[in-house]
DNA sequence: CGCGTTTACGCCTCACGTAAACATC
DNA sequence: GATGTTTACGTGAGGCGTAAACGCG
């Protein structure tokens, strides 16, 4: 039995399949099998059920999987107690909402290879519940999603919150005093696509005015988003300062409300268990650069 | 970084020498050497000072050594999680006391043999305190030894008590009604070296008799003892169930004392830290077989 | 037939032991 | 010189990747 094997382990069990634990690992497939058949050799029984499809865990691996995490922690421990200067190299996968990835993920990349330059990163932008389920995959080392996990799988750190305003073209505007449910009528809602954290604020909002909107345009890009509402689309949520700036140059104007939009609170997600310490430093990076503050997007 | 070379860490620190570790790991020195200089280099510092004749430990060293039994155990632990029927193999190395040897030394190697036919035994008899010390300097795996230890290398689990009596041979018991300080006046005592175990119960009496006997004649072996006694070259304290055969022959008489002789509790000892199922292995042999009862030595 | 996993095989590194060298007491 | 540790070097096993085969959906 050896380190190397656990770690296999913990990533073939995690991991939606060999393939991706096996990049995980830095193996080929037939590499990481192998490596697997050797444990469950030296274990003496069968940590994998390989008769689907695909792999599954056997009651003894669901029974081992956390010892074993366990352990690959305590080895992680070891080696932070002895110093070893572990510049991550290889590369790590990160995801981010739209709406961070246009404010403040340059300054979050910058942070990381200033403090590593050794690391080469891969960058995912989707809406929160895909990158989610891509870390519950395997697929990303750590993500910025909106709103916290309810997966167990996952857990998640508080970073920044994102405030929003409505907005309208100005024109469309001009019979809009406040925003209520009776100013939906015939009047179009931009937004982004379901399971976007912008869908809570969105759905709370809803829900105290009563409103419905008739008609939803809805795009994965906010930047798209605030071209339709600029192009007179309709009404929609802006960030607060990407809607400044537009408001500044005359574009839209915000829309009072006695409705409050709430806050969306963003938080840094990782796996539950990843015993790599190439997650605290991703995590290091992003607390300090997290910040929506007032300002617009950097474009 | 990888747990076998934890393992040559563990022993190499622990050990009185690079060889009695590399017995231990079964490896050569040399392999051991390169084992350790491979760890150190992972970790990028020394873990041993070999500047002097010995290799000692470094600052580093001695700061990582818990940390790495720590994590050998939980290995431990996850094999035994695992069911690893691992059927100790190679070699043990016992240490017995003597009193322990002539009686119930054989029933726990046939214990053992019976459990794990695969084990070669080596055994060591000696006073304690030559067992304790080759136990620290890593010579032997596990010992019976009157008492407990106080060093804080080794940890002890109680196992069974022996008792004792004054024995005389009949002839010289004659003018004997029952044992005190007076009764030493021109007597010669005969009993085992310092550093056995008998030590604290010889010295515990004499204390309370306030006695001090004139003449000692001592030797390492209970049987040699006996046939001193027996011969009558003086009076001297043998195991109740010996004492009490020799009595049933004739050869000896039981001296009655108004100060009662103490029990001799016997432990099992073995390494604080050990993190091989080896030692619970023994243990548990040797729990299940210790016993001084009545019975006299097997010869 | 696609996808996920294992087997076959050649290659090369790594870890071992023997033997000699080195260092300290 | 004895003891303890490291270096040099030849050898063999183990772990890797490529490529092909297998098996389930």
């Amino acid at each position: 039995m050896t380190l190397k094997q656990l770690e296999a382990f913990y990533w073939a069990a995690t991991c939606a399949s060999f393939s991706t634990a096996a990049e995980r690992v830095h193996l080929t497939v037939s590499s990481l099998s192998k490596r697997l058949v050797e444990l469950e050799i030296s274990l003496g029984q069968p940590l994998f059920d390989r008769s689907g499809h695909r792999a599954t865990l056997t009651a003894a691996g669901e029974r081992l999987l956390p010892q074993a995490v366990e352990l690959l922690r305590r080895a992680e421990q070891f080696r932070a107690a002895a110093g070893v200067a572990e510049g991550p190299q290889g590369s790590c996968r990160i995801g981010s909402g739209e709406l961070a990835s246009i404010t403040w993920l340059p300054r979050w990349v910058t942070a990381l290879r200033e403090a590593h330059p050794q690391l080469s990163i891969s960058i995912t932008v989707d809406i929160g519940e895909a990158l989610a389920q891509r870390l519950e995959r395997g697929d990303l080392d750590a993500a910025v999603i909106a709103g916290r996990t309810a997966r167990p799988s996952l857990r998640c750190t508080p970073l920044a919150s994102a405030s929003f305003v409505w907005c309208a073209e100005p024109q469309l505007a001009r019979g809009l005093r406040s925003l209520d449910a009776a100013a939906w009528e015939g009047r179009t809602l931009v937004t982004l696509p379901r399971g976007s954290g912008i869908t809570y604020v969105l759905d709370d909002w809803m829900a105290r005015a009563k409103a419905q909107p008739e008609q939803t345009v809805s795009c994965n890009q906010w930047g798209v988003v605030a071209g339709l509402i600029v192009s007179g689309q309709g009404v929609g949520i802006l960030p607060t300062g990407l809607a400044r700036g537009l408001e500044h140059r005359g574009r839209v104007a915000v829309l009072p409300s006695r409705y409050k939009l709430r806050q969306l609170d963003y938080s840094f997600h990782f796996r539950n268990d990843d015993p790599r310490p190439l997650v605290q430093v991703l995590q290091r990076a992003c607390v300090a650069t997290a910040d929506f503050g007032a300002e617009g997007p950097f474009f």
